[in-house]
DNA sequence: TCAGTATACTGAAACGTTACAGATTGCCAA
DNA sequence: TTGGCAATCTGTAACGTTTCAGTATACTGA
């Protein structure tokens, strides 16, 4: 009879690890119990529990994901979608430390879900959904009216994007306040006395190009200066794509004066084609640019500079998703970060 | 009777996800034949496993992870194991990407496993192995005495190096010839008539450092060219550290007229430290760095560059750990790829 | 004709967990 | 004394998969 339950168990020199079962062996109680006891369930008595909780954590029980997973259809996974020709490079480092450190001491996993530029943006996203391989999902590359959104939404699964959504729905998010940085980056250019100022947009469709753009035109028009075209560039294209049209720009007769830069790599270019245009930054010409790590002061000192922190979107993005999850409403993990000022080099 | 099969799964119009009990619901064959078919099993006949695999693809169906883990233990998981605090930007994203690529059309998942500055780096490999929760692992910033791959090797679980160890013990791994490198940035150096070299080293203690210093004293040795000690600096030193100590050096009478230098990030901070102490880069001093995105030579055109492709290295480490999972020899999966020339700014 | 055997299929059990529906005990009110 | 009830604990089933040990059928050779 005893035989029975231990003839597989107790043999404690192999060293397996230890489930359910061999927790309720080594105390004497149900698989159930220890079950409960575990998660403290209310109609355990505190003792057991107790007793429970110290062998478990004595012989390092960690419950087993398939047996949970299988059983209650939680996956303890998050899962950050990403676009492997598209994203910031340091985009995608940062924020997977962000996400990290929120969901460290938590049971959660994270897995990095790719998709490429020929796939439908949807793709990963449908998978994972029909697959039930996350219990929430991390999307960037936001649209005003995004099909990704609206799916999950549809679906009911848990997600936060990174950027916001016009649709009309209500979901978690974490955005950089893109309005306010072009607008102050006007407003900066201006007061040195810069005049023609020049754009050099986020990727066109996705929701921040429209916030970038807005706060650039409305600020233009509260200060004495006025655009100069630049519709042919944004920040994804190629460096050499951005650096040759920057070029040309600057060898026209009418040429900016400042240029509004939305991410640091697009800004290396720019510089480029100004001096290859025979232009000089400081003297000729200044540019405002976001960046994400501290790099572009020691590129051309006379840059001026606007801090975008892509791990604080990582841990926002991650806190939301978990937030959700664990119940809150969706409407109230929605978080908006302002920009810092306009930095110069500092000495 | 026959409710008692249906009960729960016809309920077509749910739209649950379709399981082996729906197939062979739908085929009229039993769960076990079923299994079999899907998984091109001898015993199954021609016709029977051509119907049930048609099917299955017709209405989607995707084992689910959660049964076959539980069943088998096969996690379908590779885990990358990344520092937090040290790795380089531009590595977790390439690196990403290129696992990425070869896991595409596999069913595995790529999990981020990171662990922080103040954790031993044993801590995740532990984790990974005691809950099975992989069944395969990355590691980078190797030592040449790696208590993780030693671990690992002990447990059976197949894992893959960025960087060699040098335990006498048999393992995949993909390395950058490091040495090679060092040694080819120093003749170059010399060969363009700079006779006192400085060497901005990779983190004490990984294996590549040992290869880099190597590859620059042996160089050395060849060529009409001697070192100027700078072993107070290491790539993964703050950009602050390292540009103060560039710059302390620079100013003093026995300077350095060339550096090499491991890293981009480095790089950056030394030519700041460099222009600091009033001195310009490729009159006074040449720099010759590893990058491993096209931005150096936006940064300034005199830098002497070589490219080391994280990427390359993603998909490499990807299928060395596939590989061996697959049963492939440890010994057959290990790749050093040679670096290419050193190159001056392409006009 | 019949045993032997290859072919094609099947049910039951198990992986570790949780939910459901009890079961046992002791205590209290009537 | 008894019925009721709260407090604790328990066995069974189920999640979806694969493996084990079959079973049924048809074919083979003598």
């Amino acid at each position: 009879m005893d035989r029975d339950q231990t003839d597989k168990d107790d043999d404690a020199s192999a060293h397996e690890r230890p489930t359910l079962k061999t927790l309720a062996f080594m105390t004497g109680l149900g698989v159930t119990t220890v079950s409960r006891a575990l998660k403290d369930a209310p109609e355990i008595g505190a003792e057991t529990r107790r007793r429970v909780q110290l062998v478990a954590r004595q012989i390092g029980y960690r419950p087993n994901r398939a047996g949970v997973r299988l059983r209650t259809g939680k996956t303890n996974v998050i899962s950050l979608v990403l676009n492997t020709e598209r994203e910031i490079m340091s985009f995608v480092s940062d924020i997977i430390y962000g996400v990290s450190e929120v969901i460290a001491d938590t049971p959660y996993h994270l897995i990095v879900t790719p998709y490429s530029r020929s796939q439908d943006p949807l793709d990963p996203v449908k998978y994972l959904v029909e697959t039930g391989s996350a219990d929430g999902v991390i999307i960037s590359r936001t649209q005003p009216n995004d099909p990704r959104a609206r799916y999950m939404l549809e679906r009911g699964i848990p997600f936060a994007t990174h950027g916001r959504t016009d649709m009309g729905l209500v979901h978690p998010y974490h955005d950089f306040d893109n309005y306010a940085f072009a607008a102050e980056a006007v407003r900066h250019l201006a007061g040195i006395g810069r005049r023609r100022l020049a754009l050099v947009t986020p990727p066109v469709g996705l929701t921040y190009y429209g916030h970038t753009v807005n706060g650039f035109v409305d600020a233009l028009g509260e200060v004495d200066a006025s655009e100069v075209p630049f519709n042919t560039v944004s920040i994804d294209q190629s460096i050499d794509q951005i650096r040759t049209r920057t070029a040309q720009l600057m060898r026209r007769e009418v040429r900016p004066d400042g240029f509004v830069s939305s991410a640091a790599a697009a800004t290396l270019a720019i510089v480029a084609g100004i001096e290859d245009a025979g232009l000089k930054l400081g003297r000729d010409v200044d540019v405002v640019s976001k960046q994400s790590s501290e790099l572009l002061h020691l590129f051309r000192r006379e840059l001026l500079i606007v801090n975008e922190d892509f791990r604080l979107a990582g841990t926002e993005l991650a806190r939301a998703v978990l937030g959700w999850i664990g119940g809150a409403a969706p409407g109230s993990l929605q978080t908006v970060v302002k920009p810092g000022d306009v930095v110069a080099y500092r000495g």
